[in-house]
DNA sequence: ACGCATATTACGCCTACCGAGGTATCTTCT
DNA sequence: AGAAGATACCTCGGTAGGCGTAATATGCGT
């Protein structure tokens, strides 16, 4: 079975979703994505991108000089849409059978 | 903010919802509850147990010997139905936003 | 007698994340 | 001009939680 995806991680690929990011871009995306209870720390990026691209779940996507700053593109591959999918899918399972036991706990309790 | 809750620990709390149990049976529990999808590790298993214990999050439930082996129970206490409540709004919020994220990925691609 | 299920504990490794540091350019404010 | 802050990247050591394996012990079925 799959290793379970970090949150980081998780909201790294949902940021580029929308498009190919670099770096810096992508940390301010994911504040926006959690609103703001996730601050993707530089350290994590930078290891969580080497690593995407290493799985195959992200590609680099070029690199460009705007305004003196040097900007590294990445872009979701179809392999990371995927990965992001199949964890969706697992979130998801697993928020319902809780929902459902937490429910039903509060029933047993109120009987 | 608060830390991401792993897969493992999760379960673990999951399981107790349904009453105290003791280490083994959490086991079994968690392979049940999962669909044979996880497979608690013992190491794992007994970690987060102690870890938990320390957080507040389940509290021991007494012991016994039944049939010449050692049972210790544990139950998860109000603090960790709270947290797991918590972390499974968390995992709700993250996997709405990614469903819709994707959802209107595939609709760029189609038009 | 042997293997299997039950039941706990201990120990070291691995991996992703965290935190803090460094480099460099451009803009804005004083 | 100088300082501060936003933009943009990289590296490295530490930590926390999970993984893997071994050790220990009893009871049951074949």
């Amino acid at each position: 079975m799959n290793k379970e995806m970090r949150e980081p991680t998780f909201f790294v690929l949902m940021a580029l979703l929308s498009g190919p990011k670099h770096g810096y871009a992508l940390i301010t995306e994911v504040a926006f994505l959690s609103d703001n209870a996730l601050t993707l720390q530089v350290g994590t990026l930078y290891g969580a991108l080497d690593r995407l691209q290493k799985e195959g779940l992200v590609s680099q996507s070029g690199s460009e000089i705007v305004s003196g700053r040097h900007r590294r593109y990445v872009e979701i591959t179809e392999d990371g849409v995927n990965a992001l999918e199949a964890e969706s899918a697992r979130l998801r399972s697993r928020e319902l059978r809780v929902t459902a036991m937490l429910t039903q706990r509060r029933i047993g309790f109120a009987s």
